[in-house]
DNA sequence: TTATTTCTGTGACATACATCACATTTTTAT
DNA sequence: ATAAAAATGTGATGTATGTCACAGAAATAA
């Protein structure tokens, strides 16, 4: 599949029913490959969070022309070792870093990702606290309690389901990325 | 790299200096070709468990090699799938799951990955209380505990560095794979 | 062997975070 | 506009697991 438009969770389903965001997605990246290249079959449940244009390409075709563009190949070669690159990253932090330091990189990321709008601070995307917590690896109430904290500081400000940065450099700070 | 014998533990240090084992590889396994493929530098220490044997290819020619190759780099792209499958594995059960059903989960894959002794029940490697640890995001006291507590119901069988496997019906339970 | 370093075991303790339960607000449907 | 459903805020409480500190064991060096 190809993004066109919109942005799209990629998530997992832990053993206890629990669901983790593993990929964020949005205009022009690709998803799906996975399943054409890995070995067993690999269950991942992509789900829009806003509504999206996504075009699909079958995956025959899409394979052979793999298989004759040693460029194309090395391509996709690419954007998994990024994608591992992330995913290690995501582990470690996971494993080591307490839940405010996770929220304020995934802020981080998704500004940078999704970018901001007209104001040039607003997160350009509308996501629910329990996808936050999905995201980050914790629990809706948690991902509540510590975005009041940072708006309580100043450094972000909460309006539904936007979220506005008010001071970056803080929120590097609380992400240590400064 | 390309590893001959031995075992080897990829990890990254995070940022309070704690080692995370991200990946852990042996016999016929390649490694480091992330480095050539991804964007920017990607940095990951590997270091030896044991005595090992690696041979290394020189990044300009491996590259040139999977250019002209179309079948090679896909190869590679299936390796990079199977891996990032494994790291979004280890992310929703880092995130989700206890101590003790990661420890467990780790212990089957180690065994399955490294195969059994004479006995066919031992698992082929040594490794220190830290490493498994930090593979399973954890402290090395904390792992010292749960072994032992499964050394209590006599799932496994501890001597020194080496572990045995007892009853892998309840040990995979615990791994809530049974 | 003895000395030294590296691992490991174990208790006491602190705490970050999950869980539960319910009130309140916001969104969606009718 | 009204009702129903979904999402959110908030307090109280429990617990898994990290941290610290030190003793004992094992491995390594001399």
């Amino acid at each position: 599949y190809c993004v066109q438009s919109g942005k799209i969770k990629v998530s997992q389903i832990g053993m206890d029913g629990k669901e983790q965001i593993v990929h964020m997605v949005h205009n022009g990246d690709i998803m799906g490959y996975r399943a054409i290249f890995g070995a067993d079959k690999y269950s991942c449940s992509a789900m829009a969070l806003e509504d999206s244009i996504i075009c699909f390409l079958p995956k025959e075709p899409f394979y052979k022309m793999v298989e004759n563009n040693s460029k194309l190949a090395l391509k996709i070669a690419h954007i998994l070792s990024d994608e591992l690159k992330e995913a290690e990253r995501k582990i470690t932090s996971t494993a080591q870093q307490p839940v405010i330091q996770r929220l304020a990189q995934n802020l981080l990321i998704l500004q940078e990702h999704y970018g901001v709008e007209a104001d040039g601070a607003t997160i350009n995307l509308q996501i629910k606290r329990e996808d936050l917590a999905n995201l980050v690896g914790t629990t809706r109430e948690t991902v509540t309690r510590i975005l009041y904290e940072l708006q309580h500081q100043a450094i972000i400000e909460l309006s539904s389901k936007k979220i506005k940065i008010l001071q970056l450099d803080k929120l590097k700070k609380h992400a240590h990325k400064l």
